[in-house]
DNA sequence: AGGCTGCTAGAATGATCATTCTAGCATCAA
DNA sequence: TTGATGCTAGAATGATCATTCTAGCAGCCT
């Protein structure tokens, strides 16, 4: 792995964990295995730009992942309850230490760093696309489709944030209850 | 209104932009028109102290806003719309500049600051509740109404967070559908 | 008046922050 | 070999951070 792919990595890492704003560059470094100099080489904007391409990469990644799961189960209510179960699994893992990668700065750093913002406002319609295109695979009406895989990322977001508020996941449970309702109702 | 009200108006304030790691106790005494000294008068336990006192504060304020409104306007699903419309109102007016006070802090610092990962889930628990109240007093059964209140909290913080990302209410408008939907099918 | 309490003033402190700088390494082309 | 390029090293810089400290004010009880 480059050491670029490890500072992005590591930015990713600490921000699920603490945001933005707490994360330390001189953190970054040390856990990435870098020096300051390899940093500013390949992010001379500096932190917002590393934050940016952070969200963004992890963002993609999870739209793949997401669009992977939904094939492999062969509809978009099944791969939704899986990738709400696997975010439950590491709820409870990790003891609520990790937020959504993409959620947790673009909520913190949303007005503040418009680079952070931007990256997420990305990641999201990403998301919602991919939900909605499986939809309308199946036969879903194209607005209806859309209307409904916003609600669904939405959904996640809010259920990630109370779970790991309250360190409970019957916030994810609850709401998966009704995101896969209104997936199965085209 | 006291140095310690105009403290905890100014932290909530900051909060709801900038999160917790990047509000500045400068900036929030300047705010207060304060000093340090008034400052850790009133919370020797510094910036976590505060911070946690803020998102109690305004989160409890807003739970007696909710209840009132509910009460207000007769049944828990048209108090919930009136909440979600002031929120779609207030996101476009400021151009999206404020997420929720309680929302922003918890999400961010839940890992790092356990006093506002505490209040955090203080509140969002009596948010549900009020919800859950309501539903039950309108004929629900009662772990429904729970289930049902959980997700209109988790919801309405998810959406919040996707509008500010995105600078785009629909996914409040999107998400609102789906909670009146819940909200009506006791 | 005298003394106690709650609060405020605001400069000072030391830690930590993101970033910059100069220098040097490895790789590859000519 | 020479020179250019892409990347890394890591100390140094100056700004900004939360917090502390000593001193003093205003109001109130006796």
């Amino acid at each position: 792995m480059s050491t670029k792919e490890r500072l992005i990595g590591a930015m990713s890492s600490s921000m699920r964990e603490r945001g933005y704003g707490s994360s330390a560059m001189k953190d970054i470094i040390g856990e990435a295995d870098a020096t300051a100099g390899s940093l500013y080489h390949h992010f001379p904007e500096g932190k917002e730009q590393l934050a940016a391409a952070a969200v963004r990469d992890v963002g993609m990644a999870n739209r793949d992942a997401l669009v992977a799961v939904m094939e492999a189960s062969g509809s978009v209510a099944d791969g939704t309850v899986a990738f709400y179960e696997a975010l439950i699994d590491e709820m409870e893992e990790s003891d609520f230490r990790y937020g959504c990668p993409v959620g947790v700065p673009s909520t913190e750093a949303a007005y503040m760093v418009s680079a952070v913002r931007e990256a997420g406002a990305e990641v999201f319609g990403e998301w919602a696309s991919a939900i909605a295109t499986g939809l309308e695979r199946e036969g879903w009406e194209s607005a209806r489709a859309e209307r409904a895989a916003r609600f669904a990322v939405s959904a996640y977001e809010g259920a990630s944030t109370l779970a790991r508020a309250t360190k409970d996941t019957v916030y994810l449970r609850d709401t998966l209850g009704v995101v896969i309702e209104v997936l199965r109702n085209p």
